[in-house]
DNA sequence: ACCACAGGTTCATATAATGAACCGACAACG
DNA sequence: CGTTGTCGGTTCATTATATGAACCTGTGGT
């Protein structure tokens, strides 16, 4: 493994439980050495990577990470689009909206918006990573990712993150040919009890899925009427996100 | 240097005017051998720091910046905040407003918010390099740095963006110990024609400048009114940004 | 057919990364 | 009040890794 590789790796565990760590922290979860780890962080850090704070010598990820990702933005505008999208979903359904993205066999949350009809809401955190089993946005993106990936999910551990968790794989099998049927997923109190989530697949440039956009609401006021509403709003929403970053639905994906 | 710094440095050729570069381009810009810079851009892009584009097999910055910002901002919530401060500022004013900060030397604009008001406004791009001696937000930035920096700077080579840059170092001396005396600082038509701009620095929590918030507005709408508006939006703007991001504002600055 | 330039690859060489041991500071503790 | 453990940080001989000149291969222009 590269050297450049490791020190990025650093920068990995960072996590919303982690958003600050010490150089022994650090070195216990990389397994490295603490001399490399030191160097590889002061390398992070000249470069605006991470900062230290002044009183605790802790570390935590730097504003030069804000710097990029408006470039990034600048390339590709997926969040200020998505963020548009996101608003509109909230505002014709009034539930929690948030759109997530696959990298490196993770899906992870990187936008969400609030809406504020009712006074309870599902709340959202961004960079959260969300379950494949066990969400809407999760098999969506299964359900039109390669089929190897969505059957090495299956195989793999299925974690049981509530008791409502579905864990059997022929049962997640059958939600996958239903999502596929109908373009969207649903999961309900599968990842956090009492929210009623549903998602659609956003399409890259090579039509296989980037990520999701996905509505959740808590279940005591998911009715028919509502759950209708969700479906129609998020498939076209998902799809015009998709066209607005320059993607393509596959043929497969139902219209 | 160490070989983390120089893959690092390779992000930072990136540019609104190089949104996209081939291996060439990244070459010969970083002045670093191709087959360096080829495994440094791989390593970076399976990292999810950089991707390639299918057809053309451009990198451009890649999605896991966002990801990695995200989580930043749940650390230091410095863009969310600045937005909420940056949108009030934009509604009172009725101009386009905007936030930077200083990294490494530079100056750089990391999000800004259009007031509809009017229909002409000035125009922003985030992730642009300001420069310290042509922009409110630079001069506001120099003001309340430490004397060395504004010294330093004010000796070097000052560009002459457009026709009314002020170069000559004593009248800019001049214009920093107004922006001290007042807590802030102007610039008219410095940087972009017709942009008249104010802005206020923004304090770290060791009461040194991290930045500045600007509103920039067409000369031809410069009212003695609104810049009393703007002035005094601006300055309890400011304040509040500094404090919600846990700052402190030194002495010395003007209450 | 030719050239120039593109992205990508190879392999001997040299440079930069590594890790065990060490330091001083601090806090908890009997 | 010394002992012990942990912290961030540093050293330096050893070794693994990065480097770069040269080499493919494909493409577009002339």
């Amino acid at each position: 493994m590269g050297t450049v590789t490791k020190a990025l790796s650093l920068l990995g565990l960072f996590s919303h439980a982690r958003l600050e760590m010490g150089l022994s922290e650090l070195t216990r979860l990389s397994g490295m050495n603490k001399a490399t780890v030191y160097r590889m962080m002061s390398e992070l850090q000249a470069a605006g990577f991470v900062e230290q704070l002044d009183g605790d010598r802790a570390y935590r990820l730097g504003s030069e990470l804000l710097r990029l990702a408006a470039l990034r933005e600048a390339a590709v505008p997926l969040l200020s689009v998505s963020r548009e999208v996101l608003r509109h979903l909230c505002e014709v359904t009034g539930e929690t909206s948030h759109m997530s993205l696959q990298r490196d066999g993770r899906l992870t949350t990187l936008t969400h918006a609030y809406s504020s009809r009712h006074g309870t809401r599902v709340a959202m955190e961004d960079a959260e990573i969300l379950s494949f089993h066990a969400t809407g946005s999760g098999l969506a993106y299964l359900a039109f990712a390669a089929p190897g990936f969505a059957e090495e999910v299956l195989s793999g551990p299925l974690t049981r993150h509530t008791p409502e968790t579905e864990t059997n794989p022929d049962r997640l099998r059958a939600a996958l040919d239903e999502a596929r049927r109908t373009g969207i997923a649903e999961s309900v109190g599968g990842f956090e009890a009492d929210v009623h989530s549903h998602a659609a697949p956003i399409f890259g440039p090579d039509q296989t899925p980037i990520g999701a956009l996905a509505v959740a609401a808590p279940v005591s006021r998911m009715t028919p009427e509502l759950k209708a509403l969700i479906r129609a709003e998020i498939k076209s929403s998902a799809l015009a996100l998709t066209q607005r970053i320059g993607g393509f639905c596959p043929a497969s994906y139902p219209a």
